[in-house]
DNA sequence: GCGAAACTTTTACCGAGTCAAACTTTGAGC
DNA sequence: GCTCAAAGTTTGACTCGGTAAAAGTTTCGC
């Protein structure tokens, strides 16, 4: 870290560079309409190296999972004493929100990366994959602290259902053409609906139902 | 539906067959280890063929969705007057665990059925990809009665997420190498724990952090 | 039985991803 | 500085899932 050395920074400078044309290739014509291929060539490079930095195509799109997931953790992990998981990710969620953070959801993550991801299944599949390892982080966080596999199991899928709701539901009125800026007020009321169904339970819900 | 028609008929053996051939091979050796071609040749069939009964080879393996999917839709649409989703479900989850209902998760639903599905990351990406449009299913009943969109959404993923941690929870122990009657014996209690979760909320979760 | 519609096969093709071997660049030690 | 080994890149060939179009076959309605 201290010296990286030349062969390091040129390796760094490589995967940036494939992700940053990948990325620019993807914006201009859709996911599934860019070859590897392509993109190697784009880059200047063999279209190996692009396999060698990016295991999957998905990845190139998705290359932020790894920083995402590891704030999710932290987040509960290192929460205050006192401060319950579920608290400490509604308030993560609301400083996303009010930092306009791409990851709120609010916030168009570059023009056209909603469209992106929401226009290609391989893209969608891999991002439901990223949720669930999300859910798997905080499992493993819960139960090495209670020791209880199976509630933390259900209490970290409770959560993470919060977190990826609350984020599918302002990506899909962003994607649906409404105003971010209206979004993103609503969105502070959304996020405590969501947490607060997942801390006081949903109850009896839908009431009313045949009159009642 | 009176009468089939020997087109019909043919058809549906046709689809059986492969399916058949397919699961068959897949239990003896694994799911990424056949080859559609493989599949095609052994149940005397061309390669189209196999695509067109089932667009995806994942599908060849995960061909009971649709009845799963349109049964859960129907537990919550369909429920009694004055039971919520949340009760509904946890009562369908009792009768499957008690009728021995492969889809309870604690049956091996034919030897070897988990063991393919957890080796193969295709398959449980496909798998997933079929829970969330259980979830989306839940969804839009749920929407349809109470037009609330987003709370609609919320208790959707909640009530989802108790079922597929329930069934996570024994495949994972079936596969584990736990015993079956064992886990059908414990699985009462989680079920019920799950959707105590959803129903009342998981609070403080975990209590007793840092001497609370 | 005849013709149209439905189903299947054939053939050719594309793109993601893997593998192994040759080649180039970097860095460490002398 | 020079050399050699290690790390990284390229090449080319290959596998497999999946699609497309056109040419058979089989079933069904009349």
């Amino acid at each position: 870290m201290a010296d990286p050395g030349l062969r390091e920074r040129k390796k760094q400078a490589t995967r940036l560079l494939i992700s940053n044309v990948a990325t620019g290739l993807f914006i201009q014509r859709g996911f599934e309409e860019v070859t590897v291929a392509e993109i190697a060539e784009a880059a200047g490079v063999s279209k190996m190296t692009v396999f060698n930095y990016f295991p999957r195509k998905e990845d190139l799109f998705l290359d932020r999972h790894a920083d995402r997931l590891a704030e999710l953790t932290s987040v509960v992990r290192d929460r205050p004493a006192g401060v319950s998981p579920c608290e400490a990710l509604r308030r993560h969620q609301h400083a996303l929100l009010s930092s306009g953070h791409p990851l709120s959801g609010a916030i168009a993550g570059g023009p056209g990366f909603w469209w992106v991801l929401t226009s290609s299944p391989a893209l969608m599949a891999r991002w439901y994959e990223q949720e669930r390892e999300i859910a798997e982080a905080f499992t493993s966080v819960l139960a090495e602290e209670t020791g209880d596999a199976f509630r933390s199991r259900m209490v970290a899928g409770l959560l993470t259902t919060a977190i990826t709701t609350v984020f599918a539901h302002a990506m899909g009125r962003i994607v649906a053409g409404d105003d971010a800026e209206v979004v993103r007020q609503e969105q502070v009321a959304v996020i405590d609906q969501a947490f607060d169904l997942v801390e006081h339970g949903v109850g009896e819900f839908p009431q009313g139902r045949y009159g009642r």
